[in-house]
DNA sequence: TTTATTTACGATAAAATTGTCCTAAAATGA
DNA sequence: TCATTTTAGGACAATTTTATCGTAAATAAA
């Protein structure tokens, strides 16, 4: 069979929200041990373009999800007792909004239960699936994998 | 609370993929009454741009998953017997790929079970839904509500 | 106070996606 | 054959997303 689409684009997240959970989670991760962590250390560790990865930082830390202090001894680090009330769904709505469990599946401006697009009640499950995932996923639980050496955040 | 993100972007679907099911179904279902849809009749009752719709329904055809006659009382159709052997799964293939359903949650190259980001167990679920959900879909089910005016494809 | 370090952020650039336009090719019918 | 209709498809343009660069501001320490 012949594909058109070679590239095989359109992932769950965007590129920016890909980075931004990395980078929190990284960051999340660091702040058991030492207490912050620099930009050029993140991007390297998460494998994100730096100048990129520090902008949407900026804007987690704008929304209070990250914290930061500049200068020497300086960067980003995320309280460990805030771990548990973080998250995945905090970090989406930031920078991706909330489109991908809210929005009609086909794009349409007004799609709802009794005005449906045709996949409408088909994505219903699907969507719930994905809230539900977002909302009850800590930042916590995330990190503990990657101490364990369970999980990797390159490659 | 501030959001940055204010457009809040980010459809479960590229654009392309929108048009193109919508596309699909608009054209499946007049197959039923009428035999051939012409492009500006199709992009007029989905409410899509013409030229772009074109394009896209151009690879649906290349991908056998539409037919198409040129000239007068052309247009695109699609067989009335074929409704029940085309899955959603097979058109957003088409145009978007695997990676919705397939790839890393966080983007990493190289991520499975074995190897996994920090969210790949969390995915799993949603992934199989979606994934699920594309497979069992038929183009048939998706006019039938069309027909019934139980469903839209514009708003 | 000065210097070095690090985030903040605006300006700009590159790439991908979305959208338009124009001409060619195919088919129909007079 | 010729005019007309309609899809096919390349070239181009606009927009959005992704990425880089340079400089300002803040902080720490000598």
């Amino acid at each position: 069979m012949l594909y058109l689409c070679l590239k095989c684009k359109k992932e769950m997240f965007s590129k920016s929200c890909e980075y931004g959970i990395r980078a929190v989670i990284f960051i999340a991760a660091q702040s058991k041990k030492t207490d912050r962590v620099k930009i050029n250390d993140i991007a390297e560790k998460i494998d994100s373009p730096v100048a990129f990865t520090a902008k949407i930082l900026g804007s987690l830390v704008r929304n209070k999800i990250v914290s930061s202090i500049t200068g020497p001894k300086g960067g980003f680090y995320i309280e460990q007792s805030r771990l548990d009330k973080i998250f995945l769904k905090d970090i989406v709505q930031v920078i991706d909004g909330d489109k991908i469990y809210r929005g009609c599946g086909l794009g349409l401006n007004e799609c709802s239960a009794s005005q449906p697009c045709p996949v409408h009640h088909k994505f219903a499950k699907v969507r719930a699936e994905i809230d539900f995932m977002l909302s009850t996923t800590t930042l916590k639980e995330l990190t503990e994998g990657l101490h364990e050496k369970l999980t990797f955040l390159m490659r």
